[in-house]
DNA sequence: ATCGATATGTAATATTGTAACGATCGTCAA
DNA sequence: TTGACGATCGTTACAATATTACATATCGAT
């Protein structure tokens, strides 16, 4: 996937996060709540910690091995389960995943994360969403039970803005 | 594509929109705009109009035609054209669209509407956001110029509340 | 050790979305 | 009117994303 503007080098990655004590915390996090790290998952989550930006899925899927790719079916299985430890989102408008941001996994708080989308550099940052008074008191009116938001704002991070 | 709970009959349809008035509007609209509203892209709208809930594109391309099906890109540019106009929106988490809240196009506001998506008769509500305040101050914080905001509340309807 | 539940491997296929390119339509100016 | 230009469309092909189905393997508890 392209980004919408490329005529410059974008080279605002953020200092590498510390994935091996990632990985670390979610078999720890896997092991408290009876789930099994397996292979594939962990090598999936690694791929997405790893990564400066949303991952696609395909992506894991050609990385996954040194040589060659895996199949379509192991890696959506180990993105769903991630999915479902809380350790990674979805980002709908991307097609994309992202790992969950550090320490809100004992929180709860993972239902209702949100995401600046840079539509230049294709970075994303997660963002809290302690409440969002408006949503809860339309769905209230409704009669509306939510059960996950979803929330993603697309734009120009900082460094793109003065890039363009 | 169905839905997660599938015991019950789920005809909680509200009473159907005057779809001829919608798409006279919508002429109206693009005739101010300086658009044309072309044959697709009419045929477009009145399918999503005519849905009780949010339509896929190859939904659209099936029934674009009383006798076989259109191609894709035929009704691709056409749910773009529809989008840009603000006459529909994408519902990212489901890929699918749905017809605007009546009478949001003028007022610009449609770059911030929020849906609440019934994960079990499928049926959709646009609901406003008059503001994110969370959204807005975290962006500020970090630099980030918003141009769009998605959001969608994944959960159940009053009506599915009831049957389940 | 073996049984059941969970997880994986594999092939095939379904679904969703685009690229590319020539033909056609609308508008406007000469 | 005519031609030129940009916008739109038709068509083919294909790329990208995701799932189904079923056989096999592994884990953990009896």
């Amino acid at each position: 996937m392209s980004h919408a503007c490329d005529h410059h080098d974008h080279n605002h990655a953020p200092a590498p996060v510390n994935t091996a004590a990632r990985l670390a915390e979610a078999q720890t996090l896997c092991a408290e709540a009876g789930e099994r790290m397996t292979t594939s998952r962990l090598r999936t989550y690694e791929l997405i910690l790893e990564a400066s930006a949303p991952v696609k899925a395909y992506d894991v899927i050609d990385r996954f091995h040194p040589d060659g790719a895996a199949k379509p079916p192991t890696v959506y299985r180990a993105l769903s389960f991630l999915e479902h430890m809380g350790l990674i989102h979805r980002i709908e408008s991307l097609n994309a995943f992202v790992a969950c941001g550090a320490s809100d996994h004992s929180t709860g708080s993972h239902h209702t994360a949100g995401f600046l989308l840079c539509d230049c550099c294709g970075q994303s940052v997660e963002i809290a969403l302690p409440a969002l008074g408006a949503v809860d008191s339309r769905a209230a009116e409704a009669g509306f039970k939510v059960k996950r938001i979803t929330l993603e704002a697309r734009g120009l991070c900082q460094a793109c803005r003065q890039d363009d």
